[in-house]
RNA sequence: GCGGGCGUAGCCGAAUUGGUACAGGCGCACGGCUUAGGACCGUGUGGCGCAAGCCAUGGAGGUUCGAGUCCUCUCGCCCGCACCA
């Protein structure tokens, strides 16, 4: 047996050459460029929070993987990469340490770019956007007032969710389980004026534009659909018995007869008008008690509907009666109306109200006519019945009594037809110092004056104290603050607030597509040329927040013309955490895996081929260090196979064919292309396993270092080119590959090859298994029959019994079927 | 409560349209090579059975020539929303 001394594979040793020799070439430096179908590759960008760990690059990996799948499939690939640089976590450290966050900021990003580097993962680096580099937040302004000029954006007073232990507030989206989402503390209300987006201004399209996400995961639309939460009703005005009306939002105007009470959120603004002296004190007590309490103590009190009596009763438009009008917590002030007409029959909340504070009960909704008079012990709900009790509308079905009173309404003027939505508009002021300075002043004469185009940028200070208070450090530097009206010159003082980071991640990847144009935001030709974005990846803690987001202010730059496409990304994919010891690998949890560790162990391709190989990649996954090493195995034995020169022949022994080796070359080429293409990597990797394991069995069974052989090598090196760059890089060169095998194309699948001269068709006798017979492919159901009855195995099963008919699959299986 | 998803080997997990259940990896066993090895290589590895074969995809039914896949019920787990009128 001829053997000679292969170099073992080192990675260390090969590694760095190889990025070096990328760089070098200008891998991912994207140009618009016509002649190759453009393919726009995005990852999340991420916060810089200082060193990586293996769970965050499961994304990289995936990105990384993907682009280079795709560059080798021909594409003009743009994969770009930057920080979402603007946040809390960089300013509390600064209260802490003192290190001012710019520099913190740019330490975690010089560490994770080196580690990026490290595991093979590279970007379009001459389009790098850091969120907060003047160059980039600049526009983040301008875009505000864009938003501003087009009725967008608007400040308001209003009762807003605020984090006590961040100092801040913050948007209905991020409260997450009733906490904040940051930090996890109970936010309290507090009425402030904010600054917001009228994201609600689009909820409609929000909503019918996901239809048009056929690429993305279907429970991420449904958690979008739910946020926004559309709600077909009607308005219906109640008169009050004084004065006024008051007006409600119902989705079920069918049971109006059935309201024998009204009820109105503590923050309705005509209870002071119609509380009666006598409940004055009363209600007051409630209001205060019901402030107190943070949106997780109301969540707590579930199933204690407390409420008071407000002493004053309105008429039910419909049934005339005189109704009372209650106060509780359970309606909420800032969803439809405010105030509901309470049907306890028919809904379990004002059921559960009617039956702790004694009110009647109606039902107005029965199975038949004749259950009229049948008792209610629970609230019924549901839409298949016929109204009772209802006077004229007695026996219409539900969907008819909700279209018929609705009409009546709207014909007596007391209501008309509503669609509510549960999206608030998008609270965007954020009382801290690490952050866009939102772009205005506040002149004693002209009261908000935006500050004009050419003054932007609003430059956020880099002297600034501090304050262990948690206090806003930019209301607390006169410099910042103080400064003159735009419009008349006078002494003003600027807006202190700064925007939401959601806003900063809401664009950048239109600036990635336009590189650094110092001159607008964005350049349209260029940011027509990649839009939309067609592949995005990155968490599903993103769900509904950046995702959302970024989807609204597509739509508002489309409305402006700004762009040409009203949906950013047109595939996503969310991948898995990473668990290890049976939590999410976290630097908190110390259960984290550097890549320097597993550089320093096992190689930067060690580690991606893992990542890829460790489970569907859309679900979590735990890190399993003998699995590691299983895959070190692998990467160790394609090398030996590729690189090592043991030959397989045996003297005396039978030639093995090497048209089964040439087979399962091309099966693999079919199946990692279209696992890759459906994000299966995992598969995709037991596939190129597969290929090793039969060009194992291969050398075993003597075959030769042949052509079959030569271009198993090659094209195994070239699928594993994306996955483990830089072993794929080496080989080739040994293999004597012209140019970087990055820039080689993908191999195809020959057809022909594929297609087998013999198959093999298994057999059942009424659909149980009995034998595997070896037949030519294409072979029709006779003559398979024909063979199959020859089968010992097939006559023992069939025992003497007529087989009546048979079910063909060609090439695949005949079932012969007796009984 | 509402919505979405998932239950396959000792473990992680494969399985186009219903068509050979368990690919690949881990682990385990045995063997080889070794001074030695937790390295490397090879073989085997769902259960019962001497075998033919039978039984196995959380459980119970059903449709079908044929069900991990479709339908009904049921048990368990995960995720999202959660007083949204």
């Amino acid at each position: 047996m001829a053997k000679t001394v292969a170099p073992v594979y080192d990675p260390q040793a090969i590694e760095p050459k190889w990025r070096d020799a990328w760089k070098k070439a200008g891998l991912f430096r994207a140009r618009e460029d016509g002649n190759k179908p453009k393919f726009y590759n995005l990852v999340m960008f991420p916060y810089p929070s200082g060193p990586l760990h293996m769970g965050h690059f499961r994304n990289y990996v995936i990105g990384d993987a993907f682009a280079r799948y795709k560059l080798m499939r021909g594409f003009n690939v743009l994969n770009p990469f930057g920080w979402d640089a603007f946040g809390l976590p960089a300013e509390n450290a600064a209260i802490q340490s003192g290190i001012p966050p710019r520099v913190s900021i740019e330490g975690n990003i010089a560490i994770s770019k080196h580690e990026l580097d490290l595991m093979g993962v590279l970007y379009a680096w001459d389009r790098e956007v850091t969120t907060s580099n003047e160059d980039y937040y600049r526009w983040t302004q301008w875009l505000f007032l864009k938003f501003l000029e087009q009725g967008l954006a608007y400040k308001q007073k209003a009762w807003v969710n605020w984090c006590p232990k961040d100092n801040t507030v913050l948007a209905n989206e991020q409260i997450v389980n009733g906490v904040c989402w940051r930090c996890g503390t109970k936010p309290t209300k507090k009425e402030l004026e904010q600054w917001f987006f009228k994201i609600t201004a689009y909820a409609q399209r929000l909503l019918d534009d996901l239809n048009k996400l056929d690429r993305w995961p279907e429970r991420v639309k449904v958690m979008q659909a739910n946020w926004i939460g559309r709600s077909e009703g009607a308005d219906l005005d109640f008169f009050l018995e004084r004065e006024g009306k008051l007006r409600v939002f119902t989705t079920r105007p069918d049971t109006v007869f059935g309201a024998t009470f009204m009820v109105v959120a503590p923050e309705h603004e005509i209870l002071p008008k119609i509380v009666t002296p006598d409940q004055r004190a009363a209600v007051d007590a409630y209001i205060e008690r019901t402030k107190a309490e943070t949106e997780i103590e109301r969540l707590s009190t579930e199933h204690e509907k407390t409420g008071v009596f407000s002493g004053a009763y309105a008429i039910n438009p419909f049934s005339e009666e005189r109704i009372p009008i209650w106060i509780a917590d359970y309606v909420l002030a800032n969803y439809g109306t405010g105030a509901i007409m309470a049907v306890p029959g028919h809904d379990s909340r004002d059921f559960e109200f009617a039956r702790q504070h004694k009110l009647p009960i109606r039902r107005v909704i029965g199975p038949s006519l004749d259950a009229a008079d049948k008792p209610l012990d629970t609230a019924f709900e549901a839409y298949d019945g016929v109204l009772v009790n209802s006077g004229a509308f007695n026996g219409l079905s539900v969907k008819e009594g909700i279209e018929r009173i609705t009409a009546e309404a709207e014909r007596k003027g007391i209501g008309k037809r509503t669609i509510t939505y549960r999206l608030r508009d998008w609270l965007i002021s954020r009382q801290r110092y690490w952050g866009v300075p939102i772009p205005i002043i506040y002149c004693p004469d002209h009261g908000i004056v935006p500050v004009p185009d050419r003054q932007l940028p609003v430059r956020l200070p880099a002297e600034v104290e501090f304050r262990s208070d948690g206090q806003n450090p930019l209301a607390h530097t006169p410099s910042f603050v103080n400064t003159t009206c735009p419009k008349c010159g006078k002494p003003s003082r600027r807006e202190t607030d700064t925007m939401d980071t959601f806003v900063d991640s809401s664009w950048y990847f239109l600036r990635y597509a336009s590189g650094d144009d110092p001159s607008q935001p964005f350049d349209k030709k260029r940011v027509d040329y990649w839009m939309p974005v067609d592949q995005y990846t990155g968490g599903i803690e993103h769900a509904i927040l950046h995702l959302l987001y970024s989807r609204f202010f597509m739509k508002v730059l489309f409305d402006a013309k700004m762009v040409s496409v009203d949906e950013p990304f047109a595939a996503l994919f969310t991948q898995g955490m990473i668990h290890r010891n049976g939590y999410v690998m976290s630097k908190s949890k110390g259960n984290g895996i550097t890549p320097d560790y597993m550089v320093e162990k096992y190689g930067a391709d060690t580690g991606r081929v893992y990542e890829l190989f460790i489970g569907p990649p859309d679900q979590d996954a735990e890190w399993n260090d003998r699995g590691v090493d299983g895959v070190a195995r692998f990467l160790h034995r394609i090398w030996r196979q590729i690189v090592g020169e043991e030959d397989g022949v045996v003297p005396g022994m039978a030639r093995v064919p090497s048209e089964e080796l040439t087979r399962k070359l091309h099966e693999t080429i079919e199946k990692v292309t279209r696992d890759v293409e459906a994000f299966h990597f995992n598969t995709a990797m037991s596939a190129l396993m597969e290929l090793s394991n039969a060009m194992q069995d291969y050398l075993q069974a003597g075959g030769r270092r042949n052509d079959a052989w030569e271009a198993a090598c090659r094209d195994l090196t070239r699928l594993l080119g994306p996955f483990a760059p830089h072993l794929a890089e080496e080989l080739w060169q040994r293999l004597g590959g012209e140019g970087l095998l990055v820039y080689q194309p993908w191999p195809e699948p020959d057809p022909t090859i594929l297609r087998r001269a013999k198959v093999t068709v298994v057999v059942q006798v009424d659909g149980r298994l009995r034998d595997r017979i070896e037949m030519p492919a294409g072979i029709d159901q006779s003559d398979a029959q024909a063979r199959a009855l020859k089968s010992p195995n097939v006559e023992r099963a069939i025992g003497g019994r007529r087989v009546q008919r048979a079910v063909h699959v060609p090439d695949r299986l005949i079932n012969l079927v007796t009984g």
